[in-house]
This record gives C-alpha cells, structure tokens and sequence, in this order.
DNA sequence: ATTTGTTAAATTGTCAACAAACGAGTTTTA
DNA sequence: TAAAACTCGTTTGTTGACAATTTAACAAAT
C-alpha cells in the first residue's frame, strides 16, 4: 500500500488516534465488521468481545450504542445483538440514498468548488486513467480511487452534514458491500469516463448537470452491482440443486 | 416480526414505553434539548444529570452517545459536553439535506404508493385546509399536520434508511428549529396548496414530477425561515444599539 | 410423542467505587 | 510585578460486582 493510499484511507474513515478505549474499540470492531472478520448476521455478545478485546463492558457498551447509530450492527434490548445482513434490498436502499444524498454534494460542489480544487480533482483522474491504461492498477487501488473521487466532492458541497453522512455511515456501509463479494468497478475506464463528464460540468459551473450526471452515475453503479448480485444468487441455487 | 421491524418500530413510534433506563433518559434528554428545556450550547456535566434523573452514569453515558450520534449533543472527548447550537448556517446545512432526501421520496412515493394511501393522504390534506378555512387550526396543529404530511411521503418511498433519516435525524433537529423561533408554516394555506400538487403529481404517477415540486417546496420554506431569521438578527442588533 | 412447567445457566441492565486527566487558584521564584 | 510551577478540586474514563431478565434444557404429564 502507498502512502498516499494510506493517507486518503485515513481521511476518508476520519481515524485519528482514539483517545479513548470506547473509541479504539469501536474503529476495530468497525473494521472487523466491515472486513468480513466478523460474519454478516452473526450474534455477538457483550461479555464475549469484552473478554476478547481485553476491556471492560463500560467502554464497550458504548462502542456498541455508536455502532448500533451507524447501523453496523442491530440490537433487541434484553435478547441479543447481531451484525447487520446486507441484503440486496438493503444495498438498494443505500445506493438510493448515496444518489439522492451524492447527487446533491455535485450540485453544490459546481457552484461552491474552487477552480484550484477543479484542477486537482481532474489531475487525480488524469492518474487514474493512468495507472488502468498501463495496467498498474490493482483492484485495490481502483476502489480506493473511486472512493476519493466520490469523498472530495462531498468535501466541496462543504455542508458538513453530507460529508458525514456519505462518509462516516453510508461508505462504511458501502465498503461493506464491496468485501462482501469483491465487487470492483465493472468497467473501470467507463466510470472514469463519467467523473470527468462531472468533473467538467463543475468546471463549467453547471449545478444542474452535474447533479443529473452524478445520479446517473450511481444508479448506473447500481445496476452493475445488482446484476452481479443476481448471478452470484443463480450460481449458489444452481450449485444447491446439484 | 423481523428485527428489521423492531428496529423502526422503536426509532418512529418513539412514544412507546422505554424498556431500559438508557432508552428512558435517551428520550427525556431529547425532549429537554428540544422543547429548548436545555438552552442551546450550555454546558452539561455527566455528574449533573445522572443526579438530576436519579440513575448511575453508566446508562447516562450510553444515551449520552446516542444524542451524540444524532447530533444533539456534541463531545469533546475529556474536556465536556454541550448541547448543539443551531446557526443559520447549520440550519441551510439540514434544509439542503432535507430536500436531497425527501425529494427522492416523493419521487419513489409516486411509484410505489398504493392507490388507497394516495386517497388517505389526500383527504388528510383536505381535513388541514378545512381546520385553517374555519380557524380552528392552532399553530400546533398546523405544524403537526405538516410533519404528519411529510412523513406519510417518507414512509410511502418504502425505503427505510430514508424513513429513518428523515424521522429520526433530520425531524428531530427540525422540531428544534421550529421551537427555537417559534416558527410556524409562514403560509399555511400556500403550504397546502403546494402539498396538493405533488399529491397530485404522485396520483398521475410522475415521478419526476412529485421530486421537483417537493424540492421546491423545501428549497421555498427554508427561504422563509431564513428571512424570518434575519429578521430577528437584525432586531436584536437594533435593540444592542439601543 | 408433543406439549407444558420448572429450573439453571447465560446474558444483559445497573450501580458505586476507583483511577486518570484537566482546569483553577495559589504559591513560589526570578 | 509577572511568570512559572504546583497543588487541589472537579470531571471524565474505567472497572468489577450485583440484580434482573431471558434462553435453553430437562422433566413431567396428557
């Protein structure tokens, strides 16, 4: 991994050092989640991740509450607690969402980005191209990059309520989805293609567009993401019955 | 019943009885900081309130989080604690969010709302203009009647990430707006009027329709407060020179 | 054999005490 | 007199123990 891959890892899941063991706990149990470490739907008990993480139940209770606001993970008072399912219904639920929320960040960013941030942002997919053309790109860094795209326009909307929601609870739960079955972008070089029709209508200033375009965008995502779903779904019903 | 159902059950019907102590005063520190029973941006000690609400601090901090996690308290960590204070400028921040997310409401409402709910809602709305045509509407009501308005829209785009930012995040710092200036619909019966076209418009069906208008809708109230807003400003402003 | 009632183990909810960190006021020193 | 350092009190962070509730396991009866 490089350092610039390290650093925008760190932006984008905004972990800087925990201060306290309730934070510490919660970023690694967040990651161990996102990462699959710990099973989708799993039941997790108190006393047990206590024990594991060597800590109190005090801190980790309140780990646990903030993880449950983030939707990690879902909780019946007095019966248990589980790691969130995502289901295909769920995953549409957040890239309608990411569309309604990211599309709005575009149409802010047109009118609120500065031109020197405009050409930042085209130099970044300048590299991206790069680094697909010459093949250098892993699949990692393909995710990574989108990622940044799609976290420096929400920075440009500057309404600090969209940067967190797309980037504290919608992406956690998106790279969730991405572990969950490997998914890389479908077309890399078509998904640049479309961050620089919407690089270039911010550029142009043209608020409207570039929310249509980054819609478009992520609902075009979806439907790559959902088809991939759907085989995946027809391969394991096929495999069952054999 | 599926978790996921228990899980919205206690965000929006959040009348029912808490089952634990950390839910009770969860929704007790909630209304205080609301109903402005809490001034906004005064300091609050954990000491203080275990003892004002008769419990330990371990419950306490749990709610604690969560008011955390929906932005109506903000920590930093080992210096203290305060309850969010409202500017103008975070208020622009939820309104623009509100339109992003209840815009794509109306647009998935007008696919997927039932003939029979249409009617309902409709009706509803007839119900609010005779109670403002006779009088009877008291401010209360009127706001009442809003909220309900909008979240039988969320509720209809059947999306449940969008019915919990709505009514859980979002509507509860709006209350908050609302209480902090008295705020009332500036023009209930325009309001109304507006609320018929985009029923209207998911009656026909048009999608694209019922987004913009409820875009519009938003984008147009949050012009009022605004103005409404300066207004006060600048009547304090005056009574400072004074 | 299925169902019902009871009991025990496991798990969550709650509390009070202890430890660490921070801020304010006071003392000491240049 | 002013600045630096040091206490002391306050507040937060953490812990382990205790109480209440639920799950399950097992026995008994129809």
């Amino acid at each position: 991994m490089s350092v610039r891959d390290l650093h925008s890892r760190k932006v984008i899941c905004d972990s800087s050092e925990p201060q306290t063991l309730s934070e510490q706990v919660f970023n690694e149990l967040k990651d161990a989640i996102i990462s699959g470490e710990l099973d989708q739907g799993s039941k997790i008990t108190e006393d047990g991740l206590a024990k594991q993480y060597g800590i109190s139940r005090g801190p980790l209770r309140e780990a646990i509450r903030r993880l449950e606001a983030i939707r990690l993970l879902v909780r019946i008072p007095r019966a248990g607690m589980r790691v969130v399912t995502l289901t295909s219904e769920i995953m549409e639920e957040i890239y309608t969402v990411r569309e309604a929320l990211e599309g709005m960040s575009a149409r802010l960013a047109a009118t609120k980005m500065s031109d020197k941030d405009i050409e930042s942002l085209s130099s970044l997919l300048d590299k991206h191209q790069n680094s697909i053309d010459k093949s250098q790109g892993t699949k990692y860094f393909q995710r990574e990059g989108n990622l940044d795209f799609h976290y420096r326009i929400a920075k440009a909307s500057n309404n600090q309520w969209l940067i967190d929601l797309l980037s504290s609870e919608l992406y956690q739960l998106l790279r969730m989805c991405r572990q969950r079955s490997g998914q890389t972008p479908a077309r890399p070089s078509k998904a640049i293609q479309e961050h620089r029709l919407i690089v270039e209508a911010i550029r142009e200033r043209d608020a409207e567009l570039a929310e249509l375009l980054m819609r478009r965008h992520i609902s075009g995502a979806w439907k790559i993401v959902k088809n991939l779903l759907n085989e995946e779904q027809n391969a394991k019903n096929l495999e069952e019955q054999a």
